[in-house]
DNA sequence: GTTAGAATTGGAAACGATACCTAGTAAAGA
DNA sequence: TCTTTACTAGGTATCGTTTCCAATTCTAAC
């Protein structure tokens, strides 16, 4: 079944049958039924190879995921999948675990032939000037670790100031009397936006006259599994440790368990702040104090400003959002 | 750059470039080694949709997502993105949330050109002989409602027999002494897998002489706060229930938090049972008991049976796993 | 030196859509 | 009645590949 065969079929040429497809106004409405029923009995549906090429368009979304598809990302994924459809564009999902996030992203766009991407995750810190220079594609990058502002008006970012939510956390820890805090990162040589976080955590413990202790940091590698395994052990060398902060929701579910089942309470014992706002943290008992990262916006306004410079209505963005310290009920007052 | 700018850069036809780019063995090497690089200095990229509009072989295989994403299809989708990539296929995502789960495949698979398909979760009840007729396409049903053997022979399928499962689950609730169980479902109005699980539930409850109230049925939504704003509520008027079975573990942790915050305890005032086996019943605490589905099995396998039933290595398949009663500390042995 | 056969190579017709250009028809105005 | 304009419709070149078929070159044996 091809245009043709539906222009034969309803007796008019194939441009017509392509006006009625395209939805262009001159075609007398008798015409367009007639056309539109053809297509419906025989259950016709454009070639979109077809198209592409003659158009040059081929409205494909990238979504480029890295590392582990936690349930923050994959609620993102979600909300991102939904407007993209919407729009009639087509999202092609790439997962890796490639420490060049620069070249694995540019790779995908030459060969998916993507109009645009959103890259979950990553580390982007030596982005070249030249790097996207002979791709015309709109880039949004979201959670990832990127520091420099070069090439800063080849790409958007929609982000949290990593940092800044970082030495919330740590600097409530120390308010509520702790000094002995840990932090618990992701993977120990891809760190992403982990770096940016260890560096919060870091000034606020040297804001406030603590010594930083290296083997206070504890990789999580954001699975709750490995964070229950890591705390456990960790907790059993390290008996002065009243807090532990962890980068990821999931990971202080992890941690959680390992405290309960050395027979410690948590936030009696062991004080415990994650990282991200899920529903988890909230329904866990006790409720997880955490930095509340705001998931909806962040992807509404990824699809949105990815749509916005597909259409050339605006310049590539650097957005920065608000994060909130989510009180739960798993840090204790010391004196 | 096209083709053809290739072949007149190296002074070849452009036949003899198609042949230099798809490994054809009729070309000679100096001229193979002069088109390639040629290829290489200018950055050359086949524009995929010609190659397709020639071809009709995609590439494509989609991934078909019904309702939430939630941790355990977010699991399954990225075994299946790794091993979809690996293979050199594009992996297309479309989320959905449309009742008629059928004509939504196969306008996803019509529209996307797509050589192979997998469905997570929907209902597939009345698939109708004919329905995939005309599309020559391997389709594998993972997580899915199915009950008729219609069509058989058109499609895979891969699942757990959600029906004895949920038969096992309430079973021991009984054997456990409980008379008076609930059971949280997802949605009313779509209930999926649901729905099979439901009958295990029910036949479990008549089979023990109990009688089915179906009041005692809660929608959950498969959602963590819905879950708990659903089973507050339900336990404030049911004060005889004893124990929750709910059909996935996310929604088991709403049911919990709303336990602890009516005052009661999980476990000696209120039994809970969850479904899917995920990590997260394991770490919380308690320990949730929850039927386990061999997730990396079944992404495992469903990518393995596409990519055979795509080479024509096997006729379609209906494989049943095998579910773990896995034993937490959430359920109380009355009596 | 010829020639059969193999090894390479080039030309050109598809694949299925879009869109420019042209043409016919009907209504409106002169 | 004739011209102008607005609609509507059709023909066809084109997008960048692949691949069949034909043509050319090369090799080696007579």
């Amino acid at each position: 079944m091809t245009i043709t065969d539906i222009a034969k079929l309803s007796g008019v040429g194939v441009s017509t049958v392509s006006r009625v497809i395209n939805n262009h106004p001159d075609v007398k409405s008798e015409t367009r039924e007639k056309v539109l029923s053809i297509i419906k009995e025989y259950n016709y549906v454009p070639n979109n190879s077809a198209r592409i090429l003659k158009q040059s368009n081929t409205k494909n979304i990238g979504i480029l995921v890295k590392g582990v598809f936690n349930p923050f990302f994959s609620a993102i994924l979600k909300n991102i999948s939904t407007s993209v459809e919407a729009s009639g564009y087509t999202m092609i999902l790439q997962h890796h675990n490639n420490p060049n996030d620069l070249d694995t992203l540019v790779g995908f766009i030459k060969e998916k032939k993507l109009q645009g991407v959103i890259c979950l995750g990553g580390n982007f810190i030596d982005i070249k000037e030249e790097s996207f220079d002979d791709l015309d594609v709109a880039i949004v990058l979201l959670c990832v670790n990127l520091k420099t502002q070069k090439a800063w008006n080849s790409f958007s970012t929609i982000s949290i100031a990593d940092d800044i939510a970082a030495y919330e956390a740590t600097r409530y820890l120390i308010e509520n009397g702790h000094r002995n805090i840990a932090i618990m990162l992701g993977d120990r040589d891809d760190l992403g936006v982990g770096l940016i976080r260890y560096e919060g955590y870091k000034r606020a413990i040297e804001d406030n006259g603590i010594e930083i202790r290296e083997d206070y940091i504890i990789y999580g590698e954001y699975e709750v599994t490995k964070a229950y395994e890591k705390a456990t052990s960790f907790l059993k060398e390290n008996k002065e440790v009243t807090a532990i902060f962890a980068i990821s929701d999931m990971m202080a579910i992890g941690v959680a368990k390992a405290v309960v089942n050395l027979g410690l309470k948590i936030r009696d014992d062991i004080s415990i702040v994650g990282f991200d706002g899920m529903d988890v943290a909230k329904y866990y008992e006790p409720t997880i104090t955490t930095i509340k990262q705001p998931k909806d916006e962040m992807s509404k306004m990824s699809v949105d400003l990815l749509f916005e410079l597909l259409n050339g209505e605006t310049q590539h963005k650097h957005i920065l959002l608000d994060i909130e310290l989510v009180e739960g009920n798993s840090i204790k007052k010391i004196n």
